[in-house]
DNA sequence: TGGTAAGCGGAATCGGACGTCCGATTCCGG
DNA sequence: CCGGAATCGGACGTCCGATTCCGCTTACCA
């Protein structure tokens, strides 16, 4: 015992000497590439080797291969929420906001074969950074408020609805479904405003 | 060498003693409760034991985990067939048949962890029984036919464009979204004839 | 520059799942 | 009722990936 080496949270907790974080960002990259190539099938090995490092020093920055897959998901989730911020938020036609962030989750499983996984957890809110997901609800809470005021999505949709929408994409991106994009579209044209049935309440 | 015991398809090739023929059935059961609990997950000492059996005797019938797990696949499939031939096609109402097709996925998923697995195959089509891809394509070709003629269902959809449907469906139901039922009522939206854009052609 | 604690590497260890083997047992035709 | 072919059962071998251990190296500070 006597054993607790740096938290190795996402965030460095004390300083490193300069050779470990340097390392520890080699980790990082290394993992990022191994686990978007074989998703949670990717082996620690693999990743130390990528990274031009020993197994051990692996294990010294993140305790388990879990928590290694951990802080690559957190760093997913950042990626996310930032083209939310950025792109999605700003972007003056609510509707088309909303449908490339749907194409964003599309094209980040075309690269990253782990990223289903990804929003599986934000949606489930499982074990996250609380603010993370905080946001991520704000910020698609507004897009779909304001595109409902502008009449382009049904008035009785709520974040609870598109959350799931995002899950079923990304798989059906993972099965390998080559037009995924006429598969969005048909969701996307399940959002909109039902001319003869306004309101499936329930 | 020399040794090629009954090829072990899901049709039992030759006769079998009758003890083997039991045993057979029982490992089949095992199995099926195995993977529906915990997917490809499920373990070979574990399935033996439920079926009250030695790992021996289950690899007998099934020269590696992979063939038992094809075999469960395959029943799954033939359910699945069953019900569309029994339930879907005969119903008088088309639309209503979709919808029961679809939420019929979700049911199975719900209660057996490797369906989506045996969706994603069926769709795939990858290494199957011929004749049942082709049964299951014409069957839902007819019924999508049939609804469109009613004109409840878009002109441009294909079965191409049905089955990742099941897919995401499955899905979605996998990842523990409680009211996947409203998820399925937005794909089913999405399938209706879309007023201000008839032809999302491309 | 020397001391030293932090870090490093990777061989060795652990664990657990699949699949094999063979002596014991059970069907079944004669 | 018998003999032996077909089956059983489950201990054991094999493989493979995660994790640990520890002697060696290096960054950093006085």
């Amino acid at each position: 015992m006597s054993n607790t080496p740096p938290p190795s949270g996402t965030p460095t907790g004390g300083k490193l000497r300069s050779d470990a974080a340097r390392n520890r960002l080699k980790v990082l990259d290394a993992a990022r590439a191994a686990f978007s190539e074989s998703g949670q099938d990717a082996q620690m090995g693999d990743i130390a080797r990528r990274a031009g490092v020993g197994v051990g020093t692996v294990y010294r920055h993140f305790p388990t291969k879990e928590s290694l897959a951990e802080a690559i998901v957190a760093h997913r989730f950042q990626e996310t929420l930032d083209f939310l911020r950025t792109e999605v938020l700003p972007d003056p036609d609510p509707w088309h906001g909303l449908a490339r962030s749907l194409e964003f989750c599309g094209i980040m499983q075309e690269k990253d074969r782990g990223y289903a996984e990804t929003v599986t957890a934000m949606v489930g809110g499982s074990g996250f950074d609380a603010a993370a997901i905080a946001e991520l609800n704000e910020l698609t809470d507004t897009v779909l408020k304001r595109a409902q005021a502008e009449g382009s999505v049904r008035e009785d949709l709520t974040v609870a609805d598109v959350s799931p929408l995002y899950i079923g994409l990304c798989h059906v991106v993972q099965a390998g479904v080559p037009d995924w994009r006429r598969y969005l579209g048909i969701l996307l044209d399940g959002l909109r405003p039902q001319p003869g049935r306004p309101r499936p309440t329930d």
